[in-house]
DNA sequence: ATGAAAGCGCTAACAT
DNA sequence: ATGTTAGCGCTTTCAT
């Protein structure tokens, strides 16, 4: 691959083989690397002129700044180490798809991983995002392994945890406390009469956010007075036909619920069908409350109460942050907490 | 930052500042840099005596080769670009899960970019994607703008476009036929005794398979002798909103529909609520079909006719597709036909 | 099997 | 404002 080297004659440069470089665009525009590199990184710190001069030779050539040679030489990527726990729910795609509205055009990339609430996998997904040297990581939740820790405290830039505040975090905290939510779920469906109630939890072993609503949930019922609400607790996370199982098994026992909360809204829209079949009434016979306000929520027969985290607004707030702390080093994390609501409807 | 230079005294290095090198890890195993990164990148060239004091030299002082360095040396960054529509349904979701499972063991990371159905957003995720000098680089659909193609044919490593197959791939193709999927649908109502057919689409002006599976289903009812099928398209996407709607408009007509399919489980999902609220019976007055297999589909009342997507078939052939071309560079593109299910239910 | 040395393509002092 | 010159931390010929 023959090359032409030193101050080159600026003639365009054969077609073919070989990316072009700075080198290239510099000879053809009659300027150094230099002015080329900072054309593009730094525009106004470039005459006009040069600057005109410089895009035009690199529009003329097909030149793209080789971004792997960029973050090597300046020891920063720009890219953003994004772990979730799954991509399969709404949920955090809602996340991602806000912090990508805001960082993609701000010049970074996402890296994503998933790791199905298991911890260990977390642990490898974020070795492997900080060996990109990335701008920044952003995990789930605010219990991770001691490994995950560790790396996370040793990590060179800033690492937010998101969807759950705790008090002291990492670095930088953005969510809303899923146990206060849990709360105020059982305050809600307490304010409408019911007294025996129960909890159905989606993998909550592993679903530490899911968790902490159960527990949340459990906790106000005690505090108001009620029995200990039953908590059924299954394998899977949010399918419907978890719900529809929970829902049969709640409804056969001696002393069936009043009111059943969700830790998801498929939960209870299993639940939903269910009692369609067996001609149980909802919220006559029994209350049903989900979590995550999904779209159906709003439009099913009968329309869902549920809980609204503020999924996109974690992604924005994480994304601002993000940006603030690149554009001035000199920030420290902080903790946000975005709340959430209680969207009551028929069903509770 | 100091650092001690040269052929150093093999001590530990102090805490703190300044990342370890390969130098670093050379110096203390007594061997040179070259060794070091085979120990790492071609483990059996080297001795296995030496491999066992670089590995150990290396644990020691807690390096992580820095894989930018290690991209730009090599010229391949262990990246794979992967562009979807969206990060909200499962659909892509199940892909990039299935994709990220096998690429990550194998060492590569994702870099995800959505563009909601926007072919200039694709553009330029393209572009940003090919900056990194991705491995590979994967994409949704068979339609991209003319500057997607020209760089994409540009590239210099695998592209692959998922989820439609077309005759001619840019490079490999990995799907099944959305035009067949759709035909497939109204077959089936056709062959349950409906005639009276019609088709809602969810944003079929940009969503391009939604748009070839109402053609397909069109088509078919026209092949089989039928009145042409109304379509009615709706602006957003896959909202049981939209289902609502488009059933109501549907039912309110003067001659309503034997049997109406959906772009997407969850119009078809609307529509179950709304029939339900106006006692409409399903599939008594009027069969449904949807799109997607989602998981409800199988729980609903009644359970919802609909076709499967090889959603995670897809994720896994193109991973190995792909790892198959990374480890044989002489490989070329293929296109894979995946097929499609029509899961027959209680809704038509 | 191992080492020496030359880059990979760019950024960032440091000069001018 | 622009150019010169070191690297960034690896991989990879090419020797030995």
């Amino acid at each position: 691959m023959a090359r032409a080297k030193g101050s080159g004659l600026p003639e365009l440069r054969a077609t073919g083989g070989g990316r072009v470089r700075m080198e290239d665009v510099a000879a053809v525009a009659g300027v150094s690397v230099a002015t080329v590199s900072r054309a593009f990184g730094k525009p106004d710190s470039v005459s006009p002129e040069l600057r005109r001069r410089v895009l035009e030779s690199a529009e003329r050539l097909g030149f793209r700044p080789s971004v792997l040679a960029g973050s090597l030489a300046s020891a920063r990527a720009r890219i953003v180490g994004v772990v979730v726990p799954s991509l399969l729910t709404s949920f955090f795609g809602m996340t991602l798809e806000a912090l990508a509205g805001r960082l993609g055009p701000a010049g970074y990339q996402m890296m994503v991983g998933h790791h199905e609430y298991d911890l260990e996998r977390e642990e490898a997904l974020v070795a492997a995002s900080l060996d990109w040297s990335p701008a920044a990581i952003v995990v789930t939740g605010a219990t991770h392994s001691r490994a995950t820790l560790s790396a996370l405290a040793r990590a060179e830039c800033p690492v937010v945890e998101m969807w759950e505040i705790s008090e002291r975090p990492i670095d930088a905290a953005v969510g809303f406390s899923n146990r206060e939510a849990g709360r105020a779920v059982a305050r809600h469906l307490i304010a409408g009469g019911r007294r025996r109630l129960a909890f159905v939890g989606g993998a909550m072993a592993r679903d530490l956010r899911a968790a902490a609503r159960g527990q949340g949930f459990v906790e106000a019922a005690l505090e108001a007075g009620l029995p200990e609400p039953r908590v059924e607790v299954l394998e899977e996370r949010s399918s419907t036909a978890g719900g529809i199982a929970a829902f049969a098994r709640l409804m056969d026992a001696d002393e069936p619920p009043e009111a059943i909360a969700f830790s998801n809204d498929f939960l209870a829209l299993g639940a939903l069908f269910e009692a369609q079949r067996r001609g149980v009434r909802i919220p006559e016979d029994v209350a049903l409350a989900g979590y995550g306000d999904l779209e159906f929520a709003a439009n099913s027969t009968p329309t869902l109460t549920t809980v609204r985290p503020p999924h996109r607004a974690i992604g924005t707030a994480v994304a601002d942050h993000l940006l603030r702390r690149f554009e001035d080093p000199g920030a420290g994390g902080e903790i946000i907490d975005l709340g959430f609501e209680l969207v009551a409807r028929a069903s509770g």
